[in-house]
DNA sequence: GCTAGATTCAAACGTGTATTTGAAACAGGA
DNA sequence: TCCTGTTTCAAATACACGTTTGAATCTAGC
């Protein structure tokens, strides 16, 4: 860690504060502090606090994308299920995971809380791809186009219940942390939340209103 | 509105601001210009910025809650679909309600991604209460007990659905707000979402593990 | 080992904001 | 009208925090 240039040290210092406490609620004094650097250390480096908080969530971002790809463990040839149980599983393991990588889930629900102006970019850039993603395989499964509404209706069902608790941080850890370790729990709830979309999906595609 | 004592006036101000910038956001100089009282009233009234907070919150559940209470329309005698309906239609109507009734959920939701320290008594004051009849409603659509592992699993995927364009307005402002009113796009994303949710259900019921 | 540029440092600065203060204005009862 | 308790007011206070500054220190290249 503290091997590190004075650069990176800072950036890996802020993605933990800005997670924990917020873009407002974090102190560049605290970041520096815990990045052994000098309190005008972000100033010299990244300018302001804003672009430290800029170069954040981009490399949060590219981080858990890297250790829970969107695919994971599945390819175009893959039945609609798995890669929907993929794109499940993925999405709650970047959300319950308690190292560096699930402080991006946390970030990005305190911007989208209270947003700072990055907000705009952030949507283009991290929840668009997930989106064309996620409405590919819904549109595979309900065997229509991804631009049908049904297609985001159900999109919107199952994103809401993949970041449920990423939003409800202190409500999962209030209710939540005695059912067992977060990888256990992310397990269980990837596995409800699929088979409950599957039904739900399926009896969109039965049933046409 | 101004011919209301200044404590009520401070209330509605400060109730507003809250909801729109958050607790730290909000300050207490332009709660009290809204409420066309001196920048010592808050602290003359309520004592300091915490204690108008904390009555906020409680003075907009019971606001939200009378205005579109968990069980509209509806009766112990009701099926438990048209009580999961009615659960589903009046959260949402809450959410997207465009009014100073529906500061109250983006209130609750900057408090859940970043708690101030009255969080522990919202979680009793205005979820417990919600919760225990949805658990009642989903116990009686799996035919089980309110504490079958499979009512909370089940009770989360509603409730997600739910809040979710709470937690996601600035989502919402971006990409829903072209599809209709808030009012008419409500009832279509609560009418998706109960069907969405009975169809899950029913396939939990029909299909144990 | 000298120099120039990059980096680090402690201290100072400026701004935004919650809270306090003490006087002034107001309202109701004797 | 006078007195008393309540409310309002503008100004002052206190503090937290992002940013700036200018000197000190380090590091490469000659």
């Amino acid at each position: 860690m503290s091997d590190l240039p004075t650069q990176d040290r800072l950036l890996n210092a802020a993605f933990g504060v800005f997670a924990e406490k917020g873009f407002r609620d974090a102190t560049v004094a605290e970041i520096c502090e815990r990045a052994n650097a000098n309190i005008a250390a972000v100033n010299y480096h990244f300018g302001d606090k804003e672009s430290l908080y800029n170069a954040c969530w981009r490399h949060g971002f590219a981080m858990a994308m890297e250790a829970f790809p969107l695919d994971e463990g599945v390819d175009a040839t893959s039945s609609p299920q798995d890669r929907l149980r993929a794109f499940i599983r993925a999405f709650m393991r970047r959300v319950f995971n308690e190292t560096e990588i699930g402080y991006f889930p946390r970030l990005m629900v305190k911007e989208m809380a209270e947003p700072t102006g990055a907000l705009d970019a952030i949507l283009d850039e991290v929840v668009e791809p997930q989106k064309k993603v996620l409405h590919a395989i819904i549109a595979d499964l309900l065997k229509t186009d991804p631009y049908d509404m049904r297609v985001m209706a159900c999109g919107f069902s199952v994103i809401s219940q993949c970041v449920f608790f990423a939003f409800n941080r202190a409500l999962r850890e209030r209710r939540l942390d005695a059912q067992g370790t977060p990888e256990a729990i992310a397990e269980r709830l990837a596995a409800h939340v699929t088979r409950f979309c599957l039904a739900g999906i399926a009896d969109l595609r039965e049933n046409p209103a």
